[in-house]
DNA sequence: ATGGCTGGCTGTGCCAGA
């Protein structure tokens, strides 16, 4: 089973993109964030038409995750739980930035997928709230350890995990994508009993997944790896390998991001 | 570089992103 996780910058202005990504690489399940769009509004019979099921958790303007995916998707949450204010369905706050689906192929994988928020500028109530964000993410990333089944968490973390994640670490020092708090928080997570799927197969520095569009960033590679796949020992047992597909930044009307890539024995 | 693009909006400039 074939996985990516994708950050668009909006589905309406990537329609093209997206779909020419899809019909190029045909995913098995594509785990979409900053879909930019409310659930009406998102172009499911576009993915239907291509054999995709679609489920979304979106919102107007901003944030909004989706998934499309091959197999069935079974037992789909929206939002992530222990949101201050919790809403009628005792999930999530007003922002769009989690969903979580049941992948049904050879072997059923429990797939959440996330957009984590930026938290700039830091330190401040933004980054207060990517920080308490982090924190109901690591709760439920504890329940899913301890279910002890095929599971993974992936999306844009807005974590560069080490200095060697960056092209100009330095220049991230005090950001909220860097700053030590964050990765704390982050390998928090890790060390409940995760494997960081791109790490387990590659120790390199000089791999990214985001290149500001400012500045010339991508002629100049001045990246960032942020886009995670974030992996349960059950699900770690069956990672056939873990990819950046970079070159999808060079194409026409290109989105921020490029897609991050699991191939699981599942 | 405390912002050089880009996307979304009900906008005719602003906010958000990272």
């Amino acid at each position: 089973m074939k996985i990516a996780t994708f950050n668009i910058n909006g589905v309406k202005a990537r329609i093209d993109a997206l779909t020419n990504w899809i019909d190029d690489t045909q995913p098995d399940v594509a785990v979409l964030q900053e879909i930019k769009s409310v659930d009406e509004g998102f172009p499911r019979e576009i993915f239907e038409d291509k054999g995709y099921n679609v489920e979304t958790h979106g919102q107007k303007g901003f944030n909004g995750v989706a998934l499309l995916s091959k197999f069935p998707l079974e037992d789909v949450t929206r939002g992530l739980p222990g949101a201050a204010g919790a809403g009628r369905d005792g999930v999530d706050d007003e922002e769009a930035r989690y969903i979580e689906a049941t992948v049904v192929g050879d072997k059923a994988v429990r797939i959440c997928g996330l957009y984590l928020p930026n938290g700039n500028p830091a330190p401040g109530p933004k980054y207060d709230y990517k920080l308490r964000w982090m924190e109901r993410l690591q709760a439920r990333a504890a329940e899913l350890i301890s279910h002890e089944e095929v599971a993974l968490m992936c999306g844009d973390y807005n974590i560069i995990p080490q200095a060697e994640d960056a092209a100009r670490p330095d220049a991230w020092r005090d950001d909220a994508l860097f700053r030590l708090e964050s990765r704390e928080a982050f390998r928090r997570i890790l060390n409940l009993g995760y494997t960081e799927a791109f790490r387990a197969r590659e120790a390199g520095a000089g791999h990214y997944s985001f290149w500001d569009y400012q500045a010339g960033a991508w002629d100049k590679n001045d990246g960032i790896r942020i886009d995670h796949f974030l992996l349960t020992p059950q699900c770690a047992d069956l990672l056939n390998n873990c990819w950046i597909e970079s070159d999808v930044r060079g194409r026409e009307k290109p989105s921020d991001h490029v897609p991050v890539w699991v191939d699981l024995a599942a």
